[in-house]
DNA sequence: TCATGTCAAGTCTGC
DNA sequence: GCAGACTTGACATGA
């Protein structure tokens, strides 16, 4: 590993725990929902948050100094507002515990979220990500990109520079928390959003760029890896988070789709003698990670 | 307990 | 035209 690397995480699920059915993901289909509502989705999201805590003093105790939050914490939270759980006195009580922990939380809300879209898609949208920055609230933490809330673009609607354009004016639709913490993150396909597509959003909302290396290599657009990763990390106004995951079709499986993540870690991270914080992307989770530093 | 079919949201890709 | 994927499989049902 490049020891100019500060922390290390990994992406929502800790499978040690796991196996001892401690996890964050609990919920349940709509049907249920509708039969037994928020008091069942309290439930679970109470369970939920007590087993985050479990996992991150776990991380601490296992050297992880970052990890990202699983989006799927509170159940159907679309639907209500999370100070009407009837469980939220012992939840929020749980949740400043969490912020209290010496560790770098983050959060990747999921890809329905289209912030350069419009009517109802875009109401969707705003909802989400506010719950997610109220979550971080709740936590205590200061708003700041510390504790990023990371986000694809989204969908181009054909026209990539007026999405862009969008994307930037609904910026200004969200909370002063909300903006102070949200990220973008550079896509994998072609046809959506490099690197440098996203230096002209910063230069108009100052949203910093999140450097994925493995999207890169997909949609390198006309950066190598160093100027793509020079370019991301001078949009920050804290140490960066960047993504790494390496790719299943070269080290597992020839038959996978180009974008799929490998199961495990083979390659080292170049920072580029940078202080970039890491958080690995791949399906062995804290396991893989282990592996990587101890070989 | 276990196998299996099913599952909110938006957009794009590949079959 | 539709299933699958996306940062992460988990839930519900019936044998």
């Amino acid at each position: 590993m490049d020891l100019t690397t500060h922390a290390t995480g990994y992406a929502c699920i800790n499978l040690t725990l796991q196996a001892n059915k401690v996890t964050t993901n609990r919920g349940m289909i709509k049907k249920t929902f509708s039969e037994k509502g928020i008091a069942y989705a309290s439930e679970l999201a109470l369970k939920n948050v007590q087993d985050l805590l479990k996992i991150v003093d776990w991380n601490l105790e296992n050297g992880f100094g970052l990890f990202r939050i699983s989006s799927d914490i509170f159940p159907w939270a679309s639907e209500y507002r999370l100070v009407d759980l009837p469980d939220f006195p012992d939840i929020w009580a749980t949740l400043k515990k969490i912020g209290s922990r010496p560790i770098r939380l983050t959060i990747h809300p999921g890809p329905f979220n289209q912030l350069a879209g419009q009517g109802k898609t875009l109401d969707n949208t705003i909802k989400d990500l506010e719950t997610h920055s109220e979550l971080f609230d709740l936590m205590g933490l200061k708003p700041s990109h510390w504790n990023k809330i990371n986000i694809h673009v989204g969908g181009t609607y054909g026209d990539k520079a007026a999405t862009l354009t969008r994307f930037a004016q609904n910026f200004n639709l969200l909370s002063d928390n909300l903006r102070a913490r949200l990220t973008v993150e550079n896509d994998d396909r072609l046809s959506l959003y490099t690197v440098t597509d996203l230096v002209s959003l910063y230069e108009r909302t100052g949203i910093p760029i999140v450097f994925d290396y493995f999207h890169h290599h997909l949609n390198p657009g006309y950066q190598t890896e160093k100027e793509a990763f020079m370019t991301a990390y001078n949009t920050w106004d804290v140490r960066p988070v960047f993504h790494y995951s390496d790719s299943r079709q070269l080290h597992e499986d020839p038959q996978a789709r180009r974008e799929a993540h490998a199961d495990w870690l083979y390659s080292t991270v170049n920072t580029y003698g940078k202080e970039v914080d890491i958080i690995f992307e791949c399906k062995m989770k804290e396991l893989a990670v282990q592996k990587l530093i101890h070989q």
